[in-house]
DNA sequence: TGACAAAACGACCGATCGTTCTATTCTGAG
DNA sequence: CTCAGAATAGAACGATCGGTCGTTTTGTCA
């Protein structure tokens, strides 16, 4: 790896962790140099526009994404297991892995009627995670795990509800019952799944 | 009403709206000046600072949400068909009332780590709205319409992550299916909810 | 109608925004 | 060791940000 990519990637990773605290909206070119120790010009150079930084920052949180809540999930074994891990972990994404919040939670809000490459690129790594559990619940079905005539789609709409309301009551709200909450949901969920 | 009050109703009306559309962090100063057609100085004379004119965007929206979506369900028939009501002023709060989006979500996801008066003012009004659905359900498993046992807060979680998950999948996916997948959401929790 | 207060204006502040340019420093292949 | 190209820095651009100021217009009421 060159120098110059070297460089890049530690950009975005900074990136990543400043947008999980501002969001997409606020990353801030100059901010984000003094937090990397480079001039903004510096900086900048790595990027054709902030358009293009923020698209890539996006891609760099679904690549982390994937390692932290997908890949272990995938080691489970196919299924209702599989799927517990997927929720698992991505209830820590937002809170443990990026303490700032889920970026994507926040950039769906931000970039809802905002037209552009990175609304674009929002929408597929958002319909790419969906997919995943929408499979995985899929493949429950396929196991005997789950009923035969369950809509996998719905499932992953709910699932994403739990998600996001579990963020709002920890993250803003603050409420300590928050996990508890968010457990008895998707228990409930899964044996609406099931039956 | 005095003129001045008038013209700062006027302010916070247009503020409202373009808080739905760029959020309450994108409102700015500039820009709802040119659209309510006055001077910069003249429409910021009206408030002490932007963060008070923030917090009283709130308070304009919450207002509006009251006369919208709580004001005609409480006109129906105690527990469930209120509920019912309820659900449904609420789909339409954040799509067909405010054409940009609830702003409380949007300002859930800025605001979840930004302390100050807008930060609080968001919770408390969030506190009111969930209250409100637990309180509805309270009452209807007083008229014997849920079971005796259901934790009605939890009731308000899972309703809140439905409403919030039908704002992504329509504004931000632009699934046609968003409002089947809601209404069917929501029918499974009622069921849950009642037996 | 006249007088006083309320309301709106235009100009301006320092700071920061994204972006561009040129100049300098660094790095790695020959 | 050399030297071309990559990488970074620095200064500056016009635009906009939230906010302040003194002045002018407008509304209110005796």
């Amino acid at each position: 790896m060159s120098k110059g990519e070297a460089t890049r990637q530690a950009i975005l990773g900074q990136a990543l962790d400043l947008t999980s605290e501002v969001g997409l909206e606020g990353l801030t070119l100059g901010v984000l140099a003094q937090r990397v120790q480079m001039s903004k010009s510096g900086l900048y150079a790595h990027f054709a526009s902030k358009e293009v930084l923020q698209r890539d920052v996006l891609d760099t949180a679904a690549a982390r994404f994937v390692d932290v809540v997908i890949a272990p999930a995938l080691k489970r074994p196919r299924g209702l297991p599989r799927i517990e891990l997927l929720f698992e972990g991505w209830l820590r994404w937002g809170t443990e892995e990026l303490t700032g919040g889920c970026p994507f939670v926040a950039a769906a809000a931000d970039f809802d009627d905002r037209p552009g490459m990175v609304r674009d690129r929002l929408i597929g790594h958002l319909k790419d995670m969906l997919g995943t559990v929408s499979r995985s619940a899929r493949i429950a079905v396929e196991e005997g795990h789950f009923r035969a005539d369950l809509d996998t789609d719905q499932f992953a709409y709910e699932m994403w509800g739990l998600l996001v309301a579990y963020q709002h009551y920890r993250r803003l709200l603050g409420d300590p019952a928050s996990i508890r909450r968010a457990h008895i949901a998707f228990r409930g969920l899964i044996d609406h799944s099931t039956r």
